[in-house]
Order: C-alpha cells, then structure tokens, then sequence
DNA sequence: TCCTTATTGATAATAATTCTCATTATCATT
DNA sequence: AATGATAATGAGAATTATTATCAATAAGGA
C-alpha cells in the first residue's frame, strides 16, 4: 500500500485524513508514473481492488491531491482531463507533444541544463513583476506525430 | 465586417466558404483580441448582431478555427474551453498566468530574445528527435495571483 | 441564374463532472 | 481499547459543456 510519508504528513497538516480510499488512488497513481490516467480509468482499477469506492470519491481525491501538489491534472483535448503523479521518481517534471491528429502522447524530459535553468530565471521574473506566487507550469506542444504526419500525403 | 483575406484565402484552399456567421464570430474575436472569450460569450455577442445565429454553428465555428490554427484554444481549469485570435496585430504570441485562488489570467509576452531563440531551438531539437511537426505550443504558469496571496495570511 | 454541396439552426443526445445527503471511518483524546 | 467530533464516503440525481442528427438554407463556381 502507498505510503509516501511527505504527502501523509503534508495531509495531517491540513487537518485532513489519510483513508484508505486515497490509499489506493495514490498506489493507482504510483503503479503507472509515466501515464495519464483518466478519472474513470482510475475509478476502474481502484473499483477493482476494493469494488466499495465510488466515482465521486475518485473525482473528490484527484481534485484534492490536484491542490496539494501531489499529482497534475492536465487537459490533452480530448474531452476528460488527465492526471500524473508528480513525484515519479525517475520521470520527475516533464513536459507533452500532443498529437492532434490521433491523440497520441509523447513525455520528454531531456531539458537542457540552459533550459532548466532559464525556466527557473523566466519564473522567478514574472514572479516579482507581476506579483504572483507560481506553484507549477505546463508545457504542451500541438502537432502531428510521425504517422499522423505520413499519412497526410 | 472582418475580411482578413489570409484567412479567407485558406478556407477556399480548403474547400470551406467564408460565411455571415464565420465572418460575424471572427468579427466578435477581433474586437477584443485580448479577451480569453468562452463559446457562450461568443455566442451571445454573434446573437445580438445576428439573432438567427445557433449555438451549435458558434461551436462548429470555433473547432473549425481551432484546426485552421487562425485561433487558440485553451483550458483553464474551469470548465469551459476559452479562446483567442491567434493574429491579434499587436498581441501576437503569448503566454499565460492562472490563479487557481480566483481564475485571473494574465497574459505575459516579455520574452527575452534568448527566451524565444531557446524555444525555436527547443522545438526544432523535438521536432527532430520524436519526429513530430510542431504546429504551436501552450506555456501556462499556474499559482496564486497577489490579492488571492495576499489574503491568504 | 442554376446547381452542387458545404453549412446552418433547432433540438435532442451525450458524457464528464459536481452536488446532495444520509451513513461511515478516521484519529485525537480519553 | 473505547469515545466523540467531524472529515470523508457512496449512491445516485443533477448539472452543464459539448456533440450528433437532420431537414432546410445559402455560398460560390459555372
Ligand atoms: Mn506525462
Ligand atoms: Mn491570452
Ligand atoms: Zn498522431
Ligand atoms: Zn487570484
């Protein structure tokens, strides 16, 4: 079962209770780091294992652990919103090339240095000049995957 | 009446025909190009110039737009897909601030020169290693803006 | 003007997400 | 370990943004 005592800890701060429910969307989670669950997706697997959980409750946790920090709700045009673990720990923060053509998903990483770096110079920028405090970004590039892009011809 | 012949151009190119409707929308993004117009907005400025205008043809609209690339669509996290001219004259390309406090957008185009040349390599390097055509990207900020920060204490 | 067909408006249908409320489970305290 | 205040839950109804359907209309090439 998940145990991750920072989001514990983090949890009992804000008076809030740790339950097995949440347990077990977060082992969900934890089993798949590098994909994009969908609520229902989530709701499967975690019906799956203790068939009491109910699908409000999926979309109540994932709503929680969106402001908390401890995972991203993303939007890849599709019409349902998608969530990741934001502590995957090889995957850590990555970006998305959403294929408008099928879909598709790619995850990269592979930021320079010269990028990381003037990500963290762009944030702090903005920060002081508009006066607001950023807690996390997203990054999406649109296009046409490899066979979407063939195809075309 | 909006009649930005690049746009008219490449709809004939494709078959499609410049309408009343079409033209009375754009009008409606044109007019305030910096507005992040949800499709009921859209619809009921379109309505009032043109009351036998349908919801339905505002979001045919709108999707059409989209994939022409002559307008953005985003999500903001509040449910409805807003939308953007993409060739507001002066406005051009931008990114955005979310507060998850109270949903203010700000949108910021101070890029530093070196910010959009590491973008332009950034998406060439992509382009290259994962073969996929990048037709535009999305960067949204997400955080607290000052007066959902401030009260916060 | 005529003809082909892309487009439209009205409306029903769909589907993701949220709300309601009675019941249950968590956990600090005893 | 038992208690009690209340955060959390499940079931299902309700909401709401977006799509699909289909007969009627209008754009634009000839
Ligand atoms: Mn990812
Ligand atoms: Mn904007
Ligand atoms: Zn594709
Ligand atoms: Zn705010």
């Amino acid at each position: 079962m998940f145990g991750n005592p920072w989001i514990h800890k983090r949890m009992m701060q804000e008076g809030l209770r740790m339950t097995q429910t949440r347990m077990i969307i977060l082992d969900v989670l934890s089993k798949r780091p590098e994909h994009h669950f969908s609520a229902e997706e989530i709701f499967i697997i975690a019906h799956r294992i203790n068939p009491t959980i109910g699908f409000a409750t999926v979309y109540r946790t994932l709503d929680l652990l969106t402001r908390l920090g401890v995972i991203q709700k993303f939007d890849f045009g599709d019409g349902k919103a998608r969530y990741e673990l934001m502590m995957g720990n090889k995957i850590s923060h990555h970006h998305h090339l959403v294929c408008t053509g099928c879909g598709k998903i790619i995850d990269y990483t592979d930021f320079t240095d010269e990028e990381k770096e003037l990500m963290e110079r762009t944030e702090k920028a903005l920060s002081e000049k508009y006066k607001f405090k950023i807690k996390n970004h997203i990054i999406q590039f649109y296009g046409l995957c490899n066979d979407c892009n063939v195809e075309r011809r």
